[in-house]
DNA sequence: CCATTTATGGAACGATCGATCCATAAATGG
DNA sequence: CCATTTATGGATCGATCGTTCCATAAATGG
């Protein structure tokens, strides 16, 4: 059935490395020798198999947003209250202060933050994930409401916003250096903030 | 006294030109096109004016900074309380919404979120302009609770860098092109924060 | 074993990047 | 008016950008 060479690289891992270029350098500042390197392949290969860079750059979006979205949802599915799943996820989050990890940032919100408004399809990709993100959010609230954690009363989409605001600002304050005793301060108020 | 052929144009003006430039496209994105364009002057001028790229940079990140700073300090002394202050300047930060302000975002928060923890004075700039607004918004929450708005045993650094943090996570959702209203809330549940 | 198909490596493309250089313009002090 | 000093416009630099193209390698089906 097939002909022809076949391909020598998994594109699978080559994505998830090109992914982490952007992750690591935005965007823009990620060219294609970095791609090239850290992907393990020939630029022929990279155009064959991706198209171009913008195309490359969705694919590390749409993989980045499925990942964090999976796993996101799947810890709060194990978790034993909503409540306790958005308190971990917040002060694990603060703990990562000083780290590598804390100066990437989110894949996410930085291309929010660089893209902002712009036309393409990037930019889209983006939105559309912060809004994945307070969806996630938002069934949160309703289970942490319905497990009595948090006041039925009180709006739960006001609160996902809320909590997508939090961690958007966490994380800004994470990339400008804070450490982990003030991160976990800010978290703490954040997370009372929900309770009322 | 001076000697020579006199400067055509003002050093102040094609500096704030050069600032809007920064701040609409991002430090690496804004090409030095873009920046002889906006300034209005030749590129000799403004090597000779502003050194190179990154210097420049410093330059609009210097008068950004010093003008938000300014503004926001004059702006807490003239309000008649700090949390009027406070709420004013997140409500109508909420109203942006939609806007092509609103798409700007913040420079400081912008740099600080493109350029992270690098080496480079561009990045120390933007986190130490990061610290000063967080100064500002200690000194507030201090007159807060002096003036009875906000309860004397809470942890001022902490409100300030939960502030920060907020101010950080709106421009975000700003960027992210959520519609007033929503905006709107999230600030209400912040200020909420503050209060108690 | 040959014709066909696809992948690969690398040269090369035009465009643009930030930056430098030089001839010329336009002011000054003497 | 002339010598000097500084600013300006524009050509030009080497490097790098994203992308395309082509010759070659490596697999297949017949």
């Amino acid at each position: 059935m097939t002909r022809g060479r076949p391909i020598a690289f998994s594109p699978d891992e080559a994505a998830n490395a090109a992914m982490r270029v952007f992750w690591a350098r935005g965007y823009e500042s990620a060219s294609t020798r970095d791609l090239l390197e850290a992907m393990q392949l020939s630029r022929s290969s990279l155009y064959q198999a991706f198209g171009n860079k913008e195309q490359l750059f969705l694919e590390a979006l749409r993989r980045y947003r499925e990942s964090l979205v999976g796993r996101l949802g799947r810890r709060l599915v194990a978790a034993p209250s909503a409540m306790a799943f958005l308190a971990g996820l917040f002060r694990e989050t603060a703990q990562e202060a000083g780290s590598e990890r804390a100066a990437l940032g989110c894949l996410i919100f930085n291309s929010a933050s660089e893209l902002g408004q712009h036309d393409g399809l990037p930019s889209q990709h983006a939105r559309q994930s912060i809004a994945a993100i307070t969806a996630l959010f938002r069934q949160a609230v309703a289970r942490a409401q319905a497990e009595g954690d948090i006041a039925p009363d009180r709006d739960a989409d006001a609160l996902a916003s809320y909590l997508t605001m939090g961690m958007a600002g966490l994380r800004t304050l994470l990339k400008s250096g804070v450490d982990a005793g003030q991160a976990g301060q800010v978290v703490e108020l954040l997370l009372d903030g929900l309770r009322r």
